[in-house]
DNA sequence: GTTTGTGAAATATTTCACAGCG
DNA sequence: CGCTGTGAAATATTTCACAAAC
């Protein structure tokens, strides 16, 4: 990687190329949108320089990791300087293909659902939520931030009409797989789960889970450590 | 009441040894929750013993390191038969601390927020929501689920009256650091936090971050990913 | 002087493969 | 036999530490 400099400096390339970002390893994959937040924050308190050491400390992370990640993508900097703060955004952005907006379907309009609908940080990072489905009649009609939700049987002809390609599961488990089928018969082949279950897809669709009470048993698991500990500490030796 | 204590009377312990649990590897931890979930389901389903190969299975995981992470535990199966369902279920909560339930305080009540606080989930795994506050008075004295929202600034005295040990942070991102530090000050150690940003928190306060948008670029890449792939062997060669 | 970019070392995690038990 | 438990091998990830660039 130590070939064409690619230069973040002057103007930054918005489409790096696909050779780098092939093989890019999952742990740099999941850093890369916390890079992009904290750089976005710099520019907006108008920080057009950064250290690979304070923008590690902005997102927790070691400074010669992000130095490490930031090489893998082609991403450059100044030595003695630091990297620019909008230049390597726009190129972390393109890495991730935000450079398009995406659209985005959720299916299932329960709390979590509708909580979703309105987050607004879907659209602030560049995700138009472009349909909504259920298969309650008790919600299917219901007007959320000007959309309508509709029947999910509508869901594969809406796929098509509205190139929609991320499918957000916010059903109960008990349809999650259902819905995940009808998703990837529609096309879609990037899907974000909420429901706590294995969905079994076929090769090439690309599942992420987000499993909240999952998160919770690990604060579980530290919170009893720790008072294992005490314990331990307090009465032993 | 949780899911996860079914008819393991005698058998198993249902608190391991500290010294297993104390350096469990964080992958390991991880994937504890998935393995429960399963359990739990072939448990509903009267299943009473499974082979590592089907646990695995079902969690998406590879079985020797299912087989791995459960002899990490200290957790045993029967050679030519495979684990009893019930009391691998039993032993992994008591690993995770979920014999007894938590106490949970979800501070910001916007659609996040409200969805958590009337996520299903949370209870049926063993985590009491006690206390609802947010900073803005056009959503204290709001009634959610039988929860009052209250004033932040009771936050510290909720803490010691209701012996909260786990606070979920769902305010903007602005407000987040300075409910991380009521919350610590208060004297939680455990801390979920669904804002944007990186807490400071001190030393033994664990921090888990759970972004919603994070997730999506994730999809994002590995679609933009898919894209360039399908362009290149379109084009190329 | 400062800070990047990166080999090499240190850790962590996953997979293989098979001995050994029920 | 089938299935667990686990050393050893293979990968993946993180950290160190320093030469090279500005």
């Amino acid at each position: 990687m130590t070939t064409t400099g690619e230069g973040i400096d002057q103007q930054a390339p918005v489409h790096p190329h696909s050779a780098m970002a092939a093989d890019l390893p999952a742990a740099t994959v999941r850093r890369l949108p916390e890079y992009l937040r904290a750089l976005t924050a710099l520019t907006d308190s108008g920080v057009d320089t950064v250290s690979s050491e304070s923008l590690a400390s902005a997102t927790g992370v070691n400074s010669a990791m992000l130095r490490k990640d930031l090489s893998q993508l082609g991403a450059t900097g100044m030595r003695g300087v630091g990297y620019n703060v909008g230049a390597l955004a726009a190129y972390i952005a393109g890495v991730l293909g935000l450079t398009k907006d995406s659209r985005v379907a959720i299916i299932g309009l329960g709390h979590l659902g509708q909580a979703l609908s309105r987050y607004p940080g879907f659209s602030e990072r560049g995700f138009d939520i472009v349909g909504l489905f259920d298969a309650d009649p008790g919600i299917i009609g219901r007007e959320l931030d000007g959309l309508t939700v509709r029947d999910v049987a509508h869901l594969a002809g809406a796929v098509r009409d509205k190139g929609i390609n991320i499918g957000v599961i916010a059903t109960p488990e008990t349809a999650a797989q259902h819905v995940a089928d009808l998703l990837v018969h529609a096309g879609v082949t990037s899907i974000l789960n909420f429901a706590p279950c294995v969905l079994a897809v076929p090769e090439g669709v690309v599942v992420r889970k987000v499993d909240l009470a999952v998160e919770l048993q690990i604060l579980s698991f530290h919170e009893h450590h720790k008072t294992l500990r005490r314990q331990e500490t307090g009465t032993v030796k």
